[in-house]
DNA sequence: TTGTAAGCGTTATCAG
DNA sequence: CTGATAACGCTTACAA
C-alpha cells in the first residue's frame, strides 16, 4: 500500500519539458516572464506530471509562507465559530491558509500555540483581544510578524486591531437596564483575569452605575467560566447572596442563558421577576424563552475585515490602522421593569 | 518598523553553545541521545536566542510537517466545532499542528482545499464522510497523504474511519415515533446529494417505515439547508402539503430547533399536536422547551479518537482499522404519543 | 527570454 | 556521544 512514490520535482518538470528548473518556477511564480510557446510546454508537462510544488522548499526559498495564523480562546464558542469561518473564507479568496489553534482561555497556551505557529512560518496572526503578557508582542515584532488584535477595540491601545468598543457597548445595556427602573443590579460575568474584553465588560457596567450615583461596592459580580452549566451555578449563587436582585447583566450570551434557564427552575418569572440581559447576540438569545436582551456583534463582518487587514498588513508590512465596528443593542424580551413591589424571596 | 531582522538560526546556536549543528538538533529532537551537560549547554544557547526552528527547513530535510489538515463542512455548525476541538487538542497533545478548512458542503471546494492541504504537506488529513470523487481517494493515494473519515461509519465501505452508524442511529429514532403511535409521519432532512450522513439517515427512517410495512411512497420528505430558518420554512412546508402529519423526524438538531419554533408560532402545541425529533443532540435540543428528542453523538470523543487514529496512520503507515463509536436515543419532551383525535387543520 | 548556480536551515548518514 | 557533510526542492540574482 505505501508505495514509496515520492512526488514530481521541479527538476522532473524541467527535463519533461526540456527547459530549466528556472523557468518552471517562473512560468508558476511570474508566467508574464516566460514566452508563451514555452510556457505552454512546461503546463503541459505539469500537468502531465501532477506536479504540485513542495511547500517546505518553498517556503524556505521564498520566506512566505501565505499561511496566516488564527489564535481563539475556544471554537467550541459559537461566536469565535461564526467569526473565525468568515475569516478563513476571505482568507482562502486571497489566497491564504488558514491555521489556527485555541488557547482555552490559559495565556500559557496562547504563547505556546504563538510560537508554533510562528515558527510554522505563518505570515500573519489573528489574536484575540489586547492583554497578554508584553514579552509576546516583543517576541512577534523581533520575529517580524505583524498581527492583528480583533473582538476588541480600544482608543487607549495603539496595535491595530478589527473589533468593537468592549466597554462602550456594556456601558449601552447598562444604561438600558437602568431607564427601565432597576437599581438592584447583579453581574454574571466571564473570568476577567487575562481576558480584556470580559474585564472592560464589567467596568462598563460599573462606569454606568458610578455615573447615576451608584455605589459601585453594593454591585453582585459573579466570576464564572463561559458555560451555560456556569451560568446557571452563577445565577443561583447571585440570587442567594442578594436576593433583592432584580437585573442580571451578564457578560455573554451563554452566560445569560444559563442565567435565564435557572431563573426560570427557580420559579421566576422573567423578565417580571428578574431582568436577564446577554452580549453578543449568538442564535441562542432569540431561540430561547423569553427572547434575550442583548448586544449584537457583527462577527463575520469582524472576521471578514480581520482577513483584509491582516493580509495587508502581511502584503504591505506597514502599520496599519485599527477599525471600529458598531455593536447594537437588540432589546428582546428578557428585559423589563422591576415590579413594583419585591418579589418574595427564593 | 520593519528591521528585517531574520530570526537565530541552528548554527547561531551551535556557535554559542559550541557544538555542532548535529549536536543541537539532536538535542531538540532526540534529547536521549545527547548526554546531559552538552544538552543543558546546548538548551541554555537556545533560550537565549530565542531560537525556533525553521519550518521550511525542518519539513524538507525531514519529510514531515507534523500538520494534519481537517476538512468540515462549516466552523459555524456547533457539533463540527466541537468535534474540531477536541481533535485539536489531541493532535496539540501529540505534536502536530491543525490545518483546518472549510467546504461549504460543497463538493468542488473540497476538492480544490485538498490539493491545497496536500500542497502544503499536511502529513494527513481529516474528512467528514464517505461520499466524494472517486479520482480524489486516488489522488490522496498517489500522494500518499492517508486521510481518515469521520462523522460516518459504516460497514459497507473500507475505508478506515472514525464515526458512528448514521444510518443505524436513524432506524433507532423512526423506530420510536413508530412506537409512540405515529403513522403519519414526515421527515425534514438536510441536502442528500453529496452528503451520506444525510442520505442514510433518510435512508434509516425509510428503513424503519417499510419493516413496519408502510407504503415509503407516503413519506413527505422536505429537504433543506442546515439552518434554523431553513427547518422553519420546511416546517410549515411539510405541514401544509401534508397536514395530517404528526411526527416531524428531523435530520439533525439545527433543523428540530427551526421546526420546533415555527410549530409553535402556528399555534401548535409539542409534542401533543406534532412530535419532533433531531439528531446530533448539540446543546441547543436540550434548552429549547419543550425539550429535543434526539440521538446523542460523542462528538468530542469522536475527535479525541480520530486524533489518535490518524496519527497513527501517519506514523505506522499502515491500513488502520475503522473505529465505530456509540450514539443512543436521548428521551425528551418533543417526543410523544400521537393525539387520538386529529387537530384541526392548519 | 532562458539557463546557471548559490543559497535557504534543517535532518540524517557516516565516521570518528 | 559528537562532528562533518550531503541531501531536501525551490527561488532568484546574475550571466548568457
Amino acid at each position: 500500500m505505501s508505495s514509496r512514490q515520492s512526488s514530481p520535482t521541479l527538476d522532473d518538470v524541467a527535463k519533461l519539458a526540456g527547459v530549466s528548473t528556472a523557468t518552471v518556477s517562473r512560468c508558476l511564480n511570474s508566467p508574464d516572464l516566460v514566452v508563451e510557446k514555452t510556457r505552454k510546454r512546461v503546463l503541459v508537462a505539469v500537468e502531465d506530471l501532477g506536479y504540485t510544488p513542495n511547500f517546505g522548499a518553498r517556503v524556505m526559498a521564498a520566506k512566505r509562507t501565505f499561511t496566516i495564523g488564527a489564535l481563539i480562546p475556544t471554537m467550541e464558542n459559537a461566536i469565535f465559530a461564526r467569526g473565525l469561518q468568515a475569516f478563513q473564507e476571505e482568507l482562502n479568496a486571497r489566497g491564504y491558509t488558514l491555521l489556527v489553534s485555541s488557547t482555552g482561555y490559559k495565556p500559557e497556551m496562547e504563547k505556546d500555540q504563538i510560537r508554533t505557529l510562528v515558527g510554522r512560518g505563518a505570515d500573519g496572526l489573528l489574536l484575540i483581544g489586547y492583554e497578554r503578557d508584553p514579552t509576546i508582542h516583543e517576541y512577534l515584532e523581533r520575529q517580524n510578524v505583524p498581527f492583528l488584535v480583533s473582538w476588541a477595540y480600544s482608543e487607549a491601545e495603539r496595535h491595530p486591531s478589527v473589533g468593537f468598543d468592549n466597554r462602550a457597548s456594556m456601558r449601552c445595556i447598562a444604561q438600558e437596564v437602568l431607564n427601565q427602573g432597576h437599581t438592584k443590579i447583579g453581574m454574571i460575568a466571564s473570568i476577567t483575569a487575562d481576558n480584556d474584553r470580559a474585564f472592560q465588560r464589567v467596568e462598563g457596567v460599573k462606569d454606568v452605575l458610578r455615573n447615576a450615583g451608584h455605589d459601585i461596592s453594593c454591585l453582585a459580580i459573579e466570576e464564572t467560566s463561559n458555560e451555560i452549566e456556569s451560568g446557571k451555578r452563577a445565577c443561583e449563587t447571585l440570587l442567594t447572596r442578594a436576593p433583592e436582585t432584580t437585573a442580571l447583566i451578564c457578560g455573554n450570551d451563554v452566560l445569560a442563558v444559563g442565567a435565564l434557564l435557572r431563573a426560570k427552575e427557580l420559579g421566576l418569572q422573567v423578565p417580571e421577576d428578574v431582568s436577564i440581559t446577554g452580549f453578543d447576540d449568538m442564535e441562542l438569545a432569540q431561540i430561547v424563552s423569553p427572547s434575550i436582551t442583548t448586544m449584537h456583534v457583527p462577527h463575520r463582518e469582524m472576521g471578514r475585515l480581520a482577513a483584509i487587514k491582516l493580509t495587508a498588513l502581511v502584503e504591505e508590512r506597514k502599520e496599519g490602522e485599527s477599525v471600529e465596528l458598531k455593536s447594537h443593542l437588540k432589546i428582546r424580551e428578557s428585559l423589563g421593569a422591576p415590579r413594583s413591589y419585591p418579589r418574595l424571596s427564593l
